[in-house]
DNA sequence: TCAATCCGTATC
DNA sequence: ATACGGATTGAC
């Protein structure tokens, strides 16, 4: 058939269309006439292509419509690239309120949203493990009884509400030791039973084999499917149309997962929301959690947001009363909590050579001993690269503090003049208030160093490393060293015998917004491996809040402190915050053309990158969608007069400060 | 009065 | 990017 002699289709023949386009003024559908030959396959979801001023672009067909209100000639869709409708109505909806709360473009959520289209997987048979034929929904294999949520008051009632199909929302705070692939792999079961679909987000591979390990045990083969980067673009896209296809009630995976397909979805999940992984770093940059929440929301579905660690967010949920509190109570966690001391940084090293020479403190150095005597592996968490060093003395390793404010001091280079981290001044006639050295050395270690010291330290025991290069997934149960960054800890049989959390005062003294709920969270994930009769060593100063919310094991008081912080300071989650990235006349051009909420604070700028510069918009929560339209609107603006510098518009963004 | 050209704007 | 409409210009 030639272009001239197409005909519209007989019945409903508009097609509306998200174009594939990232300019904030052309964000909304545009309409097309459909020929009677793409009559059948252009329903809602596929995948088009269009001429849109004179250009063959992609986009999604959003929905089909008798007439368009729009007065000028109408355009043929060029033509269906595939019947498969990839695009479920319900994420086409939560993709356009993530666009929304994110002053975004649909069209970018739309990305995020649906993997790339690979054509061999999507002709390819089914195999027959995959599912049931006829998209009929299995069900579970193994009759879950409640499991391990026994162990926690509301968790019972949790697990029941799932069953029974209501919209229940909490957040959890899993007790040390917690087998949280095989509890969420329950609540998943118990959701599937009562006939709903599962999302479960993850922060990173490791977790997601874990809980793709429980789900598998719990639910059987054929239930699930995990959806995760490193699968490979055609894997991708063969589990994406799994799900899809509703050939899955359940599907785990990393952020992108957010957006999965699901049937009659029942239950969105996300463990460990702090973990910065769960922030998508493409446009918009929405945040898992928030996708989730909104998802939740929009469905009408159970919600559960879990980990060791509690996040203002979280807090902010319970404390709305959006969601409920699971939690153990004290003597059961009691039960299961290993024992936890605080140790000072200096004074009390130990006096064997070796420990010495690891910088270990005494009460440390015990620790490891005994645990390793034991025939028990042993923890060591240490910072990872690529923070700021802190300084010490190095003569007598007294950290460096600034002589004017008690700041801590820090070298950019090799020969830099040390300057305070606080109040900006040099000290350059630095002299140790302890010993009167002048030398200072720079008191973080990476973690092969460390753990070449600390082979040295603990002669026999072999020493394993697991970060950024090399990331172990478990260690045997028996007597190692095991040297770990943050979010890279290994699980070790049976617990570790001691978890020894080093160099902490890098992590607290980092200057970001979050360092102190961020510390807090990778002491608990850590602290969270050790047997219930191992110990865990933190050096540092036993008076500081999330040294005491450590040893009480309690994430949710540190929670609310932090939340009660951040409301006294305005800082997010208590407002909203936006920030705006650019050359400074392209930020104050858009700041200009932005008409503001009622109310709004404007702060900065800031110094970025590049020439660039950063200015934050504050606004109360309740004013948080008027801030993202009106910053929608003012990119709408520059982007129709085609404004040559970009403004970069980040809500909620990961990095504030 | 009409074509050629320029500029701004919408893009179905 | 491109296509179109309206305004502007210059030649008859």
């Amino acid at each position: 058939m030639t272009k001239s002699d197409r005909t519209p289709a007989e019945r409903q023949p508009i097609a509306r269309v998200c174009v594939d386009v990232p300019l904030a003024h052309l964000d909304r559908p545009f309409d097309y006439l459909i020929s009677a030959a793409d009559d059948e396959a252009a329903q809602p979801g596929v995948r088009v292509k269009v001429r849109f001023a004179g250009q063959a672009v992609g986009g999604f067909l959003l929905e089909r419509a008798e007439s368009s209100p729009h007065g000028g000639k109408l355009a043929y869709l060029d033509k269906v690239v595939s019947a498969e409708r990839v695009l479920d109505p319900e994420v086409a909806q939560l993709a356009r309120a993530v666009a929304d709360r994110y002053a975004g473009n649909l069209s970018d959520v739309l990305r995020l949203a649906v993997p790339p289209r690979h054509a061999r997987v999507e002709s390819e048979a089914v195999p027959e493990a995959e599912g049931v034929a006829g998209g009929v929904a299995p069900t579970p294999a193994a009759g879950a009884d409640g499991g391990g949520w026994a162990d926690y008051p509301a968790g019972a009632a949790f697990l029941r509400a799932l069953g029974e199909g209501r919209p229940v929302r909490a957040v959890w705070s899993a007790m040390p030791g917690e087998d949280w692939p095989a509890r969420i792999a329950e609540l998943a079961a118990a959701t599937v039973r009562a006939g709903r679909g599962v999302i479960v987000v993850v922060a990173d591979a490791r977790d997601l084999e874990r809980l793709d390990r429980a789900m598998s045990a719990t639910l059987g083969e054929g239930m699930h499917v995990a959806l995760n980067a490193a699968a490979g673009p055609s894997e991708r896209y063969r589990r994406f149309l799994a799900a899809s296809r509703h050939r899955v009630p359940v599907v785990v995976g990393t952020r992108a997962a957010m957006f999965a397909p699901v049937a009659k979805l029942g239950l969105a999940v996300i463990w460990d929301d702090g973990d910065d992984l769960h922030a998508e770093p493409r446009a918009p940059y929405p945040h898992a959690r928030e996708v989730l929440l909104t998802r939740a929301q929009l469905a009408d579905c159970a919600a559960l947001v879990c980990g060791y660690a509690r996040t203002g967010e979280a807090q902010l949920l319970l404390e709305t009363g959006w969601a409920r509190e699971i939690a153990a109570e004290r003597d059961m966690l009691r039960s299961r909590t290993p024992r936890i001391q605080p140790t000072g940084d200096d004074g009390q090293l130990a006096r064997d050579p070796g420990a010495v020479t690891a910088r270990l403190p005494s009460l440390a150095w015990q620790a490891a001993r005994q645990a390793l005597r034991a025939d028990l592996p042993v923890l060591v968490q240490v910072p990872r690269r690529g923070y700021l060093p802190s300084v010490a003395c190095a003569e007598c390793r007294t950290p460096a503090r600034c002589p004017r404010c008690s700041g801590s001091l820090e070298l950019a280079g090799a020969r830099a003049v040390p300057t305070c981290r606080w109040c900006g001044r040099a000290a350059a006639d630095y002299a140790c208030p302890a010993c009167g050295g002048r030398r200072l050395r720079a008191s973080v270690t990476g973690a092969r160093r460390t753990a070449e010291e600390l082979g040295r330290a603990f002669p026999g025991a072999p020493v394993r490393t697991s970060g950024r290069d090399e990331i172990l997934a478990t260690v045997p149960g028996e007597a190692a060293v095991v040297v770990a960054t943050p979010g890279a800890e290994p699980m070790a049989a049976g617990g570790y015998g001691a978890v020894l959390l080093l160099d902490t005062w890098a992590l607290l003294t980092r200057s970001e917004l979050r360092a102190a709920e961020e510390t807090m969270r990778r002491w608990l994930n850590a602290a969270a491996l050790a047997r219930p009769d191992g110990q865990v060593i933190v050096v540092a100063d036993g008076s500081l809040a999330a040294v005491q919310a450590l040893l009480r094991w309690d994430p949710g008081w540190f929670a609310a402190r932090e939340l009660a912080e951040r409301r006294e300071l305005r800082f997010p989650p208590a407002v909203r915050v936006a920030s705006l990235t650019g050359r400074p006349e392209a930020v104050a051009e858009m700041l200009e053309l932005a008409r503001l909420p009622e109310g709004a604070e404007v702060l900065g700028p800031v110094p970025a990158d590049d020439e660039q510069e950063r200015m934050l918009v504050r606004v109360s929560r309740g004013r948080a969608a008027e801030l993202a339209h009106a910053l929608h609107e003012a990119a709408a603006v520059r982007s129709a007069k085609k404004a040559a510098l970009p403004v970069r518009v980040q809500v909620d963004p990961a990095d504030l400060f």
